[in-house]
Order: structure tokens, then sequence, then C-alpha cells
RNA sequence: GGAGGGAUGGCCGAGUGGACUAAGGCGGCGGUCUUGAAAACCGCUGUGGGGCAACCCACCGGGGGUUCGAAUCCCUCUCCCUCCGCCA
């Protein structure tokens, strides 16, 4: 959510930034909104104080004679105010709402562009392997999972339907490994504090992370307990400390969680259904940041390469890319895709979107800090940023790491966390 | 799932219809005293909104209601505690 007066005071700021952003949002109606909901506000205020008067001076007066006029007419203004209420209620949940309906903005170093295809690669790290550096064909991780009987989709779908898979074996262990392992290695390298955080959230945890109303068709939810499957840990992350005031020097306040995601992706039907590049289920591990609002760039910058560290510790190439207004999302002021290459499917796997909200979520979820001892507080920079993402990391794995005979080497660092094992090779199965 | 008890400011805690403009304490900040500190004493110390301002309004877990007037009475929801049941 973006700051009411703001939008107040510069709206035509605001719209420029929307044609930017290629979004829509009801501007000229919250402006509305906001004038009608301050008129009501002032009436209704001067009525109470009338009232509260009154009623003090009823109080004190020990004539019913002389009282009951008093009664009569405060009755009456009782039932303005009772109206009055009404509208208000009416009108703040209707500004409210639309207030919800608006993008964050973005910063304005973030280059404008219509969509994803205009999205700016601003470095890249690592050479792709090509056909002729494996001396053979690489094969895409569908084929070569299934070969090795690590990945079985015929059973995910048995079991859930399309778009679920089954992880059997070193598969499994893999991606187990290294979740264990990036945990670690955010915790020890760079600082963060593990949390183990729910899975399913009050519906206002959505609302506080950005997620509704917008992205209502995305989401999974329990009717019975009203509760929602989290599509990413950054939901349960922003309302850990909602409704808190932090203390500045408890900040950059730095967390780093696993949690499986929940998505139900109905934007992207018939989209990347091969493998297992986009389930309706897959692990994550998060980073993510509270910091004091003139910070938040610069541990923006220390976020991406605590992102882009996983990958060279995995000595796998990867890149970065800056989207572009067009392709910013909802809640982000500005963001960084890392992508790493996959020579089996022949194309850049997004393994970490990283997000400055600045305090579009700090503002929807009530996240401040004082910046001094008795000073106002306001809302904090919220960060966030996938430290990485688990199935596209093995995609990456097993296609950079496959060897001539069909197996698949270990990455080095990842080996203490497999029990030392050094290749993923297909069991020998008895004819 | 059943029975009972609770939810008040940063924290503890009093308050069962009208001076609550929420007592008192703790903590924090400032001051007096002191070479300095402690102690003692004095003062200040929540959040949000409206208004150019003086100032005003709201908030005692959330929502709704009764009343001229609600922290206080009624309804409802949520959460916490104790005990019982079930259970990884």
């Amino acid at each position: 959510m973006i700051d009411l007066r703001y939008i107040r005071q510069h709206p035509n700021e605001v719209k420029e930034a929307l044609r930017k952003l290629h979004a829509e949002a009801p501007i000229d109606e919250i402006l509305e909104l906001d004038a009608d909901r301050r008129d009501i506000l002032q009436e209704l205020e001067a009525l109470r104080h009338k009232r509260k008067v009154a009623s003090k001076q009823i109080g004190q007066m020990q004539d019913l004679d002389q009282r009951q006029p008093l009664i009569d007419e405060m009755r009456a203004v009782g039932e303005r105010i009772s109206d009055l209420e009404d509208r208000l209620r009416d009108v703040s949940h209707r500004l409210r709402q639309a207030l919800y309906l608006v993008p964050n903005l973005p910063h304005s170093s973030v280059p404008v562009g219509a969509d994803e295809n205009e999205n700016v690669v601003i470095r890249q790290e690592g050479e792709p392997k090509t056909e002729r550096d494996f001396g053979f064909k690489p094969l895409p991780h569908w084929e070569l999972g299934p070969r090795l009987g690590i990945l079985d989709f015929e059973r995910g779908v048995k079991l859930s339907g399309s778009r679920f898979y089954v992880m059997l074996g070193l598969g499994s262990r893999l991606q187990r490994a290294l979740i264990q392992w990036m945990l670690d290695f955010h915790v020890e390298k760079h600082g963060y504090t593990e949390v183990y955080l729910p899975f399913i959230v009050k519906e206002e945890c959505m609302w506080g992370a950005g997620q509704l109303p917008k992205f209502i068709d995305n989401i999974y939810h329990d009717v019975e307990d009203d509760l929602w499957l989290v599509g990413t840990a950054e939901i349960p992350l922003t309302n850990l400390h909602r409704d808190e005031i932090l203390e500045a020097n408890e900040l950059p306040k730095n967390y780093v969680a696993y949690t499986p995601c929940f998505r139900r992706e109905k934007f992207s039907a018939g989209r990347d259904v091969r493998g297992i590049k986009r389930g309706h289920q897959f692990d994550k591990v998060e980073m993510y940041k509270f910091t004091k609002p003139d910070e938040s760039y610069e541990e923006f910058e220390q976020l991406v390469d605590d992102a882009e560290d996983i990958c060279r510790a995995l000595n796998i190439p990867h890149r970065v890319a800056e989207m572009v207004t067009g392709d910013l999302g909802f809640t982000a002021a500005k963001k960084y895709d890392v992508e790493m290459w996959a020579p089996g499917c022949g194309e850049w796997l997004e393994v970490s979107s990283c997000s400055n909200c600045e305090t579009f979520q700090a503002r929807r979820a009530e996240v401040r800090y004082r910046p001094e001892p008795g000073a106002k507080a306001e809302h904090v920079h919220t960060l966030n940023g996938s430290g990485l993402a688990l199935p596209r990391t093995v995609i990456a794995i097993l296609e950079n790491y496959q060897q001539a005979d069909g197996s698949v080497a270990v990455p080095e660092v990842l080996r203490p966390w497999m029990g030392d094992v050094e290749l993923i090779k297909a069991e020998v199965v008895d004819v």
C-alpha cells in the first residue's frame, strides 16, 4: 500500500508512475473517497464533541425537568452521529479497498520498459557450457531424472494431478542437502537468523504481504478454518513483526527461512508444464530483511549478492537481470532476478527474485521502527529474495553436472550434506 | 472436543454507567543535589486521525448493540491460561 497522503498531494506523479508500470489503479476514486471521508469525519467529530460536553452536563443536573429537553436533543444528535458513523465506515472501507489495488511505485533508478522482454541483464558470471564443452548433447532434467530413477512424473500425477511430481532416492536427498546447506550458508557466512515458520496463515497475513486482493486466484485456501497456504516464505516473514515498533539499533533484521510454497498457477496454464520448473508445490529458502529506509538499497545489493554467492559456490553460471517498470510486479519498487544457466532445457532459469518493497508491505502490515528514542515511529523497508528456489536449482545441478554416461556428479560443496556421495547414477536393475 | 478463568498504556496492575481527562507502581527521558555516580526529590513519558492554527476526535483484544453518556451493561468472534479427553 502506498501512502494516501502522497496520493493526495501528488496525484499526477502517481498517475505517471502507473503509466510506466503499465498498471491501472482507481486514483480518482481514491481522491474522491478521501475527500468524502474527511468531510464526514469533521462533521462527525464536531457532533461527538457536542454530545460529550452535553452528556457531562446531564450527569451533573439534578432537576429532571431541566434535563429532559437536553436528553431529547442529544438523542437526535446521537442518531445523526450514528448515520455519519455508518457513512464513515462505508467510505473508509471503500477507500481502503481501493488503496489495496494500487501497486507499489517504481524507484527512480528502475529502467522504463513495457514487459519482461525489455529486462536488462546487468552482469553475468561464468560461461554457459555448450555441447562442445560437454562432448555430448546435454539432456534436459525431465529425461535425466526418470532415467536415474530420481524423478517420477507419472506417480506425482497419480497422487495429486498435473504439476505434481515425486522425487526419489538421491534426487530427494540432493534437494534436502541443498536446503540444509543453503540455510547453513546464509546463517554462517551472511549472518542471517534462521526461522522456522507456519506454512499456513491467517487471511490478514495475505493482506499484509500484498497477496490479497490481487492474487487471490493463485492461493490455496482452506475454507473450513479460513487458513491460507503460503506461496512464499515472504508472507509469514513480512507478518513476523506485524503491528510492532522495532528499535533502530536492532535493524537491519535479517532472516532466512525454508518453507514449501504452494501456488495454484492459474495464470500460467499451459506454460512450463514439462519437468519440475513450475509445480503447484515447491521448496524455497528465502532471505528477508527489515531495514531503515536510508539503508535499504545498500542492503538490497547485499541481498542479491548473497543469492549470487550460492550460484558461485555451486559453480554454476549465473546472471542478474534488472526488471523494467512493466515487469516489476505488484509489491516491488525495484527488482532483480538471478538466473542460472540450464544447458539441458537451454534456458536461463529464474532461481531467485529479489525485491525491495520499501514501505509498501510495512505500511500494510504496520511494521515500524523508532529512528531515535522518543521519536515518531516510521515504516521500515522490507526486502526479500530467494536464496534459492529449490527445484530450479536442482534442475541446474542435474543439467550442468551431467556426465556422458548419464550420471550426475554431486557438487563438491554439497557432499558433506549428502553423506559424501559423489555421483548420482542409475540403480542397476535386475533383468 | 468438554468445563472454568482471563485479555486495560513499553511492562505490572486498579478500575462494574457520569471529574476515566484511565489510579498506582516499574522501566525510560530530563532536571535538582553531587567531584562523579548511586539514592532521594521534581517534571515529562502511548498510537492513529482531522484542522493553517488554537484545538478537536477515536482507541481499555476485534466487531456489533443498549444509553443523553460505556473500560464498565448485552450479543458475537478471536486469542491466552488451568483442568479433563484425544493425539505425533
